[in-house]
DNA sequence: CTATAATAGCTAATATAATTAGCCTAAAAA
DNA sequence: TTTTTAGGCTAATTATATTAGCTATTATAG
């Protein structure tokens, strides 16, 4: 029976799968079950079997993340917009425990199609801090401060390594509003 | 014949494999092929398979990171400390590639072993928090935001995923500055 | 509206790696 | 020297991915 099947149901299903399975439950066995067909049916939408859906998983996260934070930018400006991209992924990762561990697979894949993926979201955060008077390399270094501390804190909590019980939270806000102050310090006169 | 193998060495073998042919080809199968035996032999080492070995693996990993940023923090203080920390960190991951990766699989792996494991490095942090004038939680925060720049930065970074071809090292020196700024900053007088 | 082609499913067969069972001998210990 | 244990082996089993080739449904061309 033809079930209609195409790549973009498929891999949101790998997507749920793993958020709610984890991720050693992404197999084409498994999936394919879900979708109530057999796994070889899974080649006939990629071609490249195992490795090609988690290539498009890793993606398909990127993407998401990307469109999460471009609608929390949307109508905010500087710190508070700033603060407002951090928690969406901050929320991201957390909620979408599995398919935020996906999307680090990029060293298989290592590829110009991965960093187009993750441009999105750099993208989102050139664009606010145009409206700081800093100088493109500033920028720069900026971006990658937020994309290395976004990426280590949120993976660090949702796998539980914050062992303190102190709230994390708290912990989050203190890094943002330090990287800020730094931001701030850059700049001429005070931001804000 | 016996060839005298014993968990370490075949742990050391197993970071070697990752590190040098990629964290894919830690299988049983090449490692004991590496190591001259077939792979049923490691059982007698390994009672859990394959899953046991990548958790020792995370966590030989874990400790060597410990012994090197240990060393390195060895007659520093304050800022000179905390950079050269940082250093080593970054230093192993770019080092260990393939260890470093196998490191973030606490996910599987998540245990009081895995937090035991990163205590030793967090444990150095604190020690060297403790020259200045900070509170406990403040400290906790400090020690977090650390955490998950290092890793986030570290892990993109080795594979390749900041696209801009601006130094790494100067962004790496500029987020350790900032958030350097952001504990001067907590203290009633100037540190340094 | 029919004939044809392409698509998306299926079953059966193959390949690869992990794992288990049970044997055998070198080394260690009594 | 005898006994025990540890660490290796081979053979068999299991699990999943993958390939090959068949078939029916859907879509398309005339």
């Amino acid at each position: 029976m033809k079930m209609g099947l195409n790549r973009t149901t498929i891999i949101e299903m790998a997507a749920n799968i793993a958020d709610e399975r984890g991720i050693s439950n992404v197999t084409l066995k498994v999936l394919a079950a879900e979708l109530g067909v057999k796994s070889p049916s899974l080649y006939k939408h990629f071609n490249g079997g195992l490795d090609e859906l988690n290539k498009e998983l890793m993606l398909y996260g990127w993407h998401s993340l990307e469109s999460k934070i471009t609608k929390v930018a949307i109508g905010r400006a500087k710190d508070d917009a700033i603060m407002a991209i951090c928690y969406a992924y901050r929320n991201f990762a957390v909620e979408h425990k599995g398919l935020f561990e996906a999307m680090q697979w990029y060293n298989m894949y290592q590829s110009e199609e991965h960093l187009q993926a993750t441009q999105g979201m750099v993208s989102v955060f050139f664009q606010v801090l145009d409206s700081y008077e800093l100088d493109e390399e500033q920028k720069v270094h900026i971006v990658r401060m937020f994309r290395g501390f976004l990426q280590g804190f949120s993976s660090i909590e949702s796998h539980g390594g914050y062992g303190n019980p102190l709230s994390l939270n708290e912990s989050f806000d203190f890094a943002l509003k330090t990287i800020l102050n730094g931001i701030h310090d850059l700049q001429g006169g005070m931001g804000k």
